[in-house]
RNA sequence: GCGGGUGUAGCUCAGUUGGUUAGAGCGCCGGUUUGUGGUACCGGAGGUCGGGGGUUCAAGUCCCCUUACUCGCCCCA
């Protein structure tokens, strides 16, 4: 006997119930979006490494730890996208033409992490991005579309909140640095190892740390809202006002700085109370320098991305949608019996959907019926073929026809 | 990379202080007078008890190692 081949580490087959989710979360996502005129697009999962470690960073867990990444053929450094921005940045840069680029897609991403609750090794993302231009609006409207999503998909109010940040610029955030920076030395041999090295390399993310020791120093820290300029503290006041104005709840968080360096302005984050643990279910941010970290373009955008398995979580479907669904089962005795058979072309063309299954015994085709809740039988069996009959019973009202096979109609009997 | 939990039939799990041929439910196959359904009853197939080593007269059960899954730390959607 052979071994089972099993799942890959942080994998998962997603079928049933789940695969209902999961297509009712996509189509939910691309309905609403389209209202607002995105266009969607597929960018392929394999990318050059070079486009996250320029895009993402790569000082980030991201890149520096959690990229499949291969050298194909010992030619090029290729990965496994770890996230989409990037990509629909690459894409951007070299297609954008003017106005603005709505672009919607979803697929899998993958980071080598170890898995756990809402956290896979592959796992899906639907994103948002709008590409183009600046404006507050265009900051609130992905924002907005993001609650509507939610709406859409049935997750109650009192099971999320928005937590909103801004950046500033990144003159705002090299000068907001360097204040963080001097004020954290003071606590240098307190702060978690983790923390310390980041110090020089990327001080700001020092806020998203959990370590309580880190939290209670940063408590008295320098926040950064205090230190925009007065250009990026009326944009930020603009998308707020917006916000407001449109009956969208929000909390400011201060420390909302998220883990990819390429964001700027304003950030943000929708997460659910239900969980405490991976309970960022969508997130995102303006990101108006990373085309030009990855291209001699400079165009500025803003996006999102939401971890559909995240969202399955918190969602419920009823499965009656799918048991009540018609389906006809044609069932014969002989395999036989469906040469050169009128009825399976009528049933295929028919509006419902259907399954052909071959059996002896007639009890048993019943019991494959009822047992798939099929709702109505079409059968040929012995008896009939010789006679050129075929029965039609609706497994529902359990009320049974016999009829003439070659003058059956299917479109007239069931409607 | 570091901790905790779990691993017994296709699936969900029992398995008592170590004690004979390892169990249940569901599913599957067959039967309950030969062609009509979720029920009931009867029968059947299916297990190297994750793998390796150790303690013991005796290990699914205790100990060690290993592996897989899972939950958490870190980080993120």
């Amino acid at each position: 006997m052979k071994n089972n081949i099993n799942l890959v580490k942080g994998t998962h087959d997603i079928y049933g119930a789940e695969m209902e989710k999961f297509e009712f979360i996509i189509e939910s996502f691309y309905s609403v979006c389209k209202k607002f005129n995105f266009q969607s697009i597929q960018t392929p999962i394999i990318e050059q490494q070079e486009l996250f470690s320029r895009a993402v960073g790569e000082q980030t867990d991201i890149v520096s730890k959690e990229m499949y990444s291969f050298l194909d053929k010992g030619e090029i450094n290729i990965c496994l996208r770890p996230e989409a921005t990037s990509g629909l940045a690459r894409f951007a840069a070299s297609n954008y033409q003017s106005g603005l680029m709505k672009l919607v897609t979803h697929g899998p991403m993958f980071r080598r992490e170890r898995p756990q609750k809402g956290r896979y090794r592959q796992f899906h993302q639907i994103n948002i991005e709008t590409i183009g231009e600046k404006s507050p609006y265009i900051d609130f409207e992905p924002i907005l579309i993001a609650k509507l999503l939610l709406d859409k998909l049935g997750v109650s109010k009192n099971k999320y909140k928005l937590l909103i940040n801004s950046l500033g610029s990144k003159d705002d955030q090299l000068s907001y640095s360097i204040l963080l920076k001097k004020y954290l030395s003071d606590f240098k041999n307190q702060l978690s190892e983790t923390s310390i090295s980041r110090l020089d390399k990327n001080p700001l993310r020092i806020l998203d740390s959990k370590d309580p020791e880190d939290t209670e120093i940063l408590k008295n820290a320098p926040k950064i809202g205090e230190h925009l300029s007065n250009e990026s503290k009326n944009y930020f006041d603009q998308v707020k006002k917006l916000l407001n104005s449109n009956e969208i709840e929000f909390y400011e968080e201060p420390k909302l700085v998220r883990g990819l360096d390429y964001y700027s302005h304003t950030t943000f984050e929708y997460q659910t109370i239900e969980h405490k643990r991976q309970n960022a279910i969508l997130a995102g941010g303006r990101y108006d320098k990373l085309i030009s970290m990855i291209s001699s373009r400079d165009i500025p955008g803003i996006g999102w991305a939401a971890g559909v398995e995240r969202l399955m979580d918190l969602i419920t479907i009823e499965d009656e949608k799918s048991k009540s669904k018609n389906k006809i089962l044609f069932a014969v005795q002989d395999e036989t019996y469906l040469n050169n058979n009128r009825i399976l072309k009528q049933i295929y063309n028919f509006k419902y959907n259907h399954e052909v299954r071959v059996n002896k015994n007639i009890k048993k085709l019943f019991s494959y019926a009822d047992k798939n809740n099929f709702s109505f039988i079409l059968l040929i069996g012995e008896e009939e073929i010789n006679s050129n009959k075929i029965i039609l019973k609706d497994l529902k009202n359990k009320s049974q026809q016999t009829f003439e096979i070659s003058k059956f109609e299917l479109k007239n009997e069931i409607r």
